[in-house]
DNA sequence: CGCGAAATTGAGGATACTCAACATCCGTGG
DNA sequence: CCACGGATGTTGAGTATCCTCAATTTCGCG
């Protein structure tokens, strides 16, 4: 999907541009991070939209009494934080060290009156998040434990094709609060998974190696 | 939100569009659908997306063993169904009797080269979807019983904005399947409610009376 | 090597589910 | 107009899954 985004010529300094330190061209201009660095918090006026070029995403909500649910990662490539009105509504944070490109929220509107390129690609990059956002909504609501950790590895491991072998650049208790759940149950689970011959978990404990993938797509459900 | 979309020179003759029979414009088709009647599957071709002009619409997706998770309810005025590519991701089913606008899917593509309204008016309702979205994975995914049905008592009295008396047109067994719940447990959850004073559920059952709106909020977490 | 953070494991408990009985609603037909 | 019957909704009892609280282990990093 967000292959689109790559080869777009809207993003022409997107995948070229220097990583280390802020650089700027006529669309977008890249920042680091560092980790568990605010990228933008729900509710500040959303001034830029932001694209993944290195490094792992975050975005959440939270309850007033501090219950989280991160609605999703965001990996290299990813477009998120874009809206069409004011604010934003989840709070990006980064995982580990980051590097995005910004750009500016105002480009969206304007976009569909003198850069039609650039609207298709928003709007695909919508469609994408509300597509896996419709996924996860099945799994927050009918899926057991055990299914939910399956169904986050295969999916995690179809987006960063690594081999056999998945990185797990975020915490159990990131990976809790994305599938409704506690760290004390992402553990059991992974551990059940690691019994059953399914995964293997190195000491480690950064990644996971699946061992048996046609296990893991039945077990997801 | 979607006063965009009505207001809009885009969409000329659906708010004018007679109800009670197919007829046809440049841009779209109206047409009737019975109680239960399915819209579209998922999977199929998306030839059409639409909006809902009256009714109630329910789309879903389902686990091969049957549980199904309703991701969103389509009031008068929602546009549900718009993908960029290919296939319907969930399967749209009319509750009671609708009445819909149909419009071409291609015409999203198009439109982002010589129709720029039609094109902002799309994603508009593509990011509505996708804010709703992010807002029920917290529910799903963080939220009690209890806390879940006052959230949707509340989300749905905003939309259908009918005074103190929300209609619930849809049975309990897909306001259970979009909360994440039994049908028992949100029997429960509504007859915990009105013990406590908070709503009144008329003999009907098909609609509840919000008593002490104040409170439902602080339910809502 | 030792410390703090993160992850795992265990025991017990709460929330929501399952299964079951009963009540109510509503359309149908006598 | 009322009685019947199926569908829908409510209520109850018992249970399973996942959560909470706590102890222990492991890891990463000085």
């Amino acid at each position: 999907m967000l292959a689109t985004l790559d080869a777009s010529p809207v993003f022409p300094r997107a995948s070229a541009t220097r990583n280390d330190a802020a650089t700027r061209s006529p669309l977008g201009s890249t920042r680091a991070y560092r980790k568990d660095e605010e990228i933008f918090a729900e509710g500040d006026d959303a001034e830029y939209f932001y694209r993944v070029l290195s490094g792992v995403v975050r975005t959440y909500k939270l309850l007033s009494d501090g219950r989280r649910q991160i609605d999703a990662f965001h990996l290299p490539g990813d477009i998120f934080g874009a809206e069409t009105h004011g604010a934003h509504r989840f709070t990006a944070e980064a995982i580990g060290d980051v590097s995005l490109v910004g750009y500016r929220s105002r480009s969206i509107e304007t976009a569909t009156l003198d850069n039609p390129a650039l609207a298709r690609d928003i709007l695909a990059a919508t469609m994408v998040s509300l597509a896996r956002a419709q996924e996860h909504m099945l799994l927050l609501g009918r899926k057991s434990a055990s299914e939910k950790v399956a169904t986050f590895l295969l999916g995690l491991a179809e987006r960063m094709t690594s081999g056999g072998i998945v990185d797990l650049p975020m915490a159990r208790i990131d990976i809790a609060d994305h599938l409704g759940l506690t760290i004390e149950t992402v553990s059991r689970s992974l551990t059940q998974l690691e019994r059953r011959g399914v995964i293997s978990l190195p000491a480690n404990r950064r990644g996971v190696v699946l061992k048996d993938r046609d296990a893991l797509k039945r077990l997801r459900a």
